[in-house]
DNA sequence: TAATAGTACTGGTAGTGACCACATTACCAG
DNA sequence: CTGGTAATGTGGTCACTACCAGTACTATTA
C-alpha cells in the first residue's frame, strides 16, 4: 500500500491521502479516540496544501472514520467498521454475518406489466414493462424470506435466467452489466400475516406473523430503478439498519 | 428570508448561501433536474469566492438537494423533501405526516440499574445507573406503541417528570438541556407476539403480532447515549427509513 | 491560593489564482 | 453527409495566504 503521495498519477492527491489515513485507522496504527496529526503537520509531512488535506479529512469524517473537535484536533472514531448499507441490507452478507449459509431458489423471471402499485413506486407510465424476479431466500437450507423484485430497465436491456443464476446477486448484475449503482433507497417495514400460499413457501402456518419489507431503490440520478417486496419469516429474521444524521449544520452562532 | 449574503453576521457565508439555494429548491423556483447557476456565475451574483460557493454546494449535494455532473453543471434533485432521519424516526413527526394526532402517556421515570442487555448496548460497567422512561405512545388517542428508553447521562445530570411533560420530546431535552445531539443510531426490527401485559397496554389480544424496534443512539463522539425499545401494534404501524449510500468515492482514473 | 491574561496550539472560514477533465456546440475538411 | 477539431463553458483539483474561533496550558496578578 502506498504510504506516500504520488504527484504524477491521475489519482487525486486528496484521495491518495484519504486512503493512507484510512489504512492507518483500519490497521489499528491509530487507536480509537486518539488524535491524528494536525492539519498543519500533515501539510509538512506529505508536502500537500491544507486545502487538499482538509478535503481528504472531510471525506473520512463524512464516512465516519474520523471526527473533528474545534480547537482540539481530529480524532479516530471508535467505530466497528460499518460497511455501506448495501452490504447490510444485502441478503447474503446479512446472513453470513450471523453465521448462516445463504441460498436462494429462483422461482420465476419474466418481463411483464406490473400491478398499479409497482408502477407508481417506479414512477412509470401505465402499460410499461418491467422485469419481475421471484425468489425464495434460504438460510441454512430452510426458507426465511420470499422476495419479489421489479426492475425498471431501459428498452433492450435484458436479464436472463442464466445470468441470474451465475451472478447470484441482482445488485451485481445491475452494476456490472448495466452500470447502475443504486445510491438511495426508501424502505418500509410492517407486520403481516401469512396467506396460505406464502405459508406454504415459507414453511410456516397460515396466519403466522411475517415481516413485510418494501424497498424502492434509486439510481445516482434519483430515478427509481427497482421495487422490492420481501416477506420474512417473523420467527427467524431480524432487520438491521445503521442510521446517520446528515450533518444538519445547525445555524452556527 | 435573506436573499443576499450578509458579510457582517457571524453566520458563515457558505451557510448563508446554502440556505438561499435550499430555499430556491424547496420553494420550487428551480425545477427538478434543471441546472442551478454555474459556480462562476454564483461567484459574481453573490460576490463570494468559488471556494465558498463550492462548500455551500457540497453540503447541499451531501444532503441530497443537488447533484453534480462533471462538464455539464449542477442540478436540482427530483426528490420529495427528505427530512433528517431524526424527524422520520421521531414518533410525533412520523404520525403527523400520516395525518394522525400524536400523544403520549408517561408511565414512569426513574433512576435504576438496567438489565444486563441494556448495559451492554450502552457500553456501561456493571452497577451503572441510568434513567429509565416508560411511555405509551398514542395516535388519535389510541395506543400504538410501548416505548422504554434507557438514558446514559453523566453523574449529576437529571431529568424530572415536569421537564419530560413540558418538553414532550426526549430528544429536545437531550439537545437543549444536555447539548447532546445524537448523530448515529443502530436499529433492529423484528416481529414478536404480545405478552398479556403488553396486550393490555396496547389494547390488543394476547399473542397479537407486534413490531419490536430496538435502537441505540450515539453522540457526536460515538458514545452510546440512549437505548430505546419500542413495541408497535403490528396492525397500525409502519416503519419507514430512507437509506443513502455513503459516497464510496471509487478510485477515480 | 485562586482568578486572570497571555500564548501557542487546534480546526473553521474565506479569498485568489491556476490548471485539468469532461461535455457541448459550431465549424470545417473530407 | 460524416468525422475531426477547436472554442467555450462546466465542474474537479490544488496551492498559497490570511484571519477567526475554540482549547489547553502557562505565567502573571490580585
Amino acid at each position: 500500500m502506498s504510504r506516500t503521495i504520488d504527484p504524477f498519477t491521475a489519482v487525486p492527491k486528496y484521495f491518495q491521502l484519504a486512503s493512507i489515513l484510512r489504512q492507518n485507522i483500519e490497521d489499528g496504527e491509530w487507536a480509537p479516540r486518539s488524535p491524528i496529526p494536525s492539519e498543519r503537520q500533515l501539510e509538512v509531512l506529505y508536502n500537500i496544501s491544507r486545502t487538499t488535506i482538509r478535503e481528504a479529512i472531510n471525506s473520512l469524517v463524512q464516512q465516519g472514520y474520523l471526527y473533528r473537535e474545534h480547537g482540539r484536533g481530529t480524532f479516530v472514531s471508535p467505530q466497528k467498521l460499518q460497511k455501506g448499507w448495501m452490504e447490510l441490507t444485502s441478503f447474503s452478507e446479512d446472513l453470513v454475518k450471523r453465521g448462516l449459509v445463504p441460498g436462494q431458489i429462483i422461482r420465476s423471471l419474466q418481463l411483464m406489466q406490473p400491478p398499479q402499485r409497482v408502477l407508481q413506486r417506479l414512477e412509470l407510465p401505465a402499460g410499461s414493462l418491467v422485469h419481475r424476479i421471484e425468489r425464495v431466500r434460504l438460510a441454512d437450507g430452510t426458507p426465511i424470506g420470499l422476495q419479489t423484485s421489479y426492475l425498471s430497465l431501459a428498452p433492450g436491456q435484458e436479464i436472463t435466467m442464466q445470468e441470474m443464476e451465475k451472478a447470484g446477486s441482482l445488485d451485481r448484475i445491475l452494476s456490472e452489466k448495466f452500470h447502475i449503482i443504486p445510491t438511495e433507497a426508501d424502505e418500509t417495514l410492517e407486520v403481516t400475516l401469512a396467506t396460505p400460499e406464502e405459508a406454504g413457501l415459507l414453511q410456516v402456518a397460515t396466519g403466522a406473523p411475517l415481516l413485510l419489507n418494501e424497498r424502492v431503490l434509486f439510481s445516482q440520478e434519483r430515478t427509481p430503478v427497482e421495487y422490492v417486496k420481501i416477506l420474512y419469516r417473523g420467527d427467524r429474521y431480524q432487520y438491521f439498519v445503521h442510521l446517520k444524521r446528515q450533518a444538519i449544520a445547525e445555524n452556527p452562532r
